[in-house]
RNA sequence: GCGUCAUUGGUGAAGUGGUUAACACGCUGGUUUGUGGCACCAGUAUGCAAGAGUUCGAUUCUCUUAUGACGCC
């Protein structure tokens, strides 16, 4: 079976809506977050305590699959769930990301790109199909077009002959596709310019794809002004029957903007990359645990968090951790971030079946931002 | 007791008679949005053992003292 969206409510105030998916590995509420295992793994956690932080949906990885272990080998160890021993819904990312943020020199022609692994510098020609072909094999729950993800930078001009582009990898990607068992979602791009997110989205809609998702945000210092216009700019044409997938997208603030946007589901390594760098969200804004002021700091991280970390730690235990670099100081910390964004996106659901989701905005931002301030 | 050599920031250390004393680590801030990450960016010695002298000018030359290493009685 796949994968299906159920459109449950939506918002008075706004676009926001409440849905569920169903999925083979059960059903997720949406708005929902989905933390980010590139490598069939999330760095330092086990899947126990991913799923002790409220989170539903793993993202991996099909470019790091791809190059290691292989597709084929985790095909043989039974599909991604089996190997790396998730039960719940797995979403792959195409590949087009990384194409677009580790190849130094990249040579994209109609066919495919022609790009160097980052691990040994050898050749490496990924196509529509090939993909796909991965992804099937990978067999995770949600898989997506191989799209080309442009840079925040690009012109108008060089975005349409993308975006027309991205629409005919997409159609090749979808006659390609065969899983029974999988979910295949359209990708819309065309950065903050109007008329190429309504072409991209009305054309890849016409495809009918299973869901779909809004790429080319949050690129190399894009403003989030661009981000809400692509959002702004895109929803529109999406069908409400489908799920609307935001990628790359993870700042508390950025979430809580693309909900009431219209947006269902996100993903984001935010929350891990920066407990690995020391940083927790909190209600009253970022803060660096590995700053000075915590030392002596033998409270939680949040005092109201129900978070394995906050249930059982102190900042300062946690500060001295990522000091003299032990890595469950990164494991705390990303499970102490992935349980505030999914504990957010619950507040969001909550919000939206009380139609009070604007006010629920303003006094997030207003607490969150007071104190980085 | 005598002789030789050393003494540079929190640490390991480069270096020069003349505007801001290299670099590394550490420390202190910050950045991070479909993860190439124990990553990246920035700041961090008004001072070169102490005192005196030579000099227009000394961390760099000279002397004395202190401390240390090695060698000799």
């Amino acid at each position: 079976m796949i994968a299906k969206y159920e459109l449950i409510k939506e918002e008075k105030n706004s676009k926001a809506r409440l849905g569920k998916l169903h999925t083979n590995y059960g059903d997720c509420d949406t708005p929902m977050f989905m933390p980010v295992g590139t490598r069939a793994a999330l760095k330092g956690l086990t899947i126990e305590q991913v799923k002790e932080c409220g989170s539903r949906v793993i993202l991996a990885n099909t470019y790091h699959c791809w190059l290691r272990p292989g597709e084929d080998i985790i095909d043989r160890a039974g599909g991604l769930h089996k190997f790396m021993n998730y039960d719940g819904p797995i979403l792959t990312d195409s590949g087009g990301y990384q194409v677009f943020s580790l190849a130094k020199s990249k040579d994209i022609s109609e066919e495919g790109v022609k790009f160097k692994s980052h691990i040994d510098g050898s050749n490496l020609f990924l196509t529509p199909e090939k993909s796909i072909e991965i992804q099937n094999k990978l067999d995770s729950d949600f898989a997506m077009s191989f799209d080309e993800c442009p840079p925040a930078s690009a012109s108008h001009e060089y975005l349409e002959n993308s975006i027309k582009r991205t629409l005919r990898w997409a159609a090749r990607g979808k006659k390609a596709h065969n899983n029974p068992n999988q979910a295949l979602f359209g990708i819309v791009q065309g950065g903050p310019y109007e008329d190429l997110r309504k072409y991209s989205a009305i054309e890849t809609v016409k495809m009918d794809f299973d869901g779909y998702s809004i790429g080319g945000v949050a690129n190399d210092g894009e403003s989030k002004e661009d981000m809400y216009k692509a959002i702004d700019y895109s929803i529109p044409y999406l069908p409400k029957d489908k799920v609307r997938y935001l990628m790359g997208v993870g700042d508390p603030i950025d979430i809580i903007e693309g909900v009431i946007r219209g947006v269902d589901i996100f993903d984001c390594v935010l929350p891990t990359r920066i407990a690995r760098h020391g940083q927790a969200f909190t209600r009253d804004g970022k803060i660096h645990l590995n700053n000075n002021k915590f030392k002596e700091d033998f409270t939680p991280i949040e005092a109201d968090c129900d978070c394995y970390a906050c249930k059982n730690y102190t900042r300062a235990y946690i500060r001295h951790l990522l000091n003299v670099g032990e890595s469950l100081g990164g494991s705390l910390l990303s499970i102490h971030n992935i349980r505030f964004l999914t504990k957010l996106t619950e507040e969001l659901r909550e919000a939206i079946k009380n139609d009070n989701i604007l006010e629920y905005r303003e006094e997030f931002i207003k607490r969150y931002e007071k104190v980085n301030k």
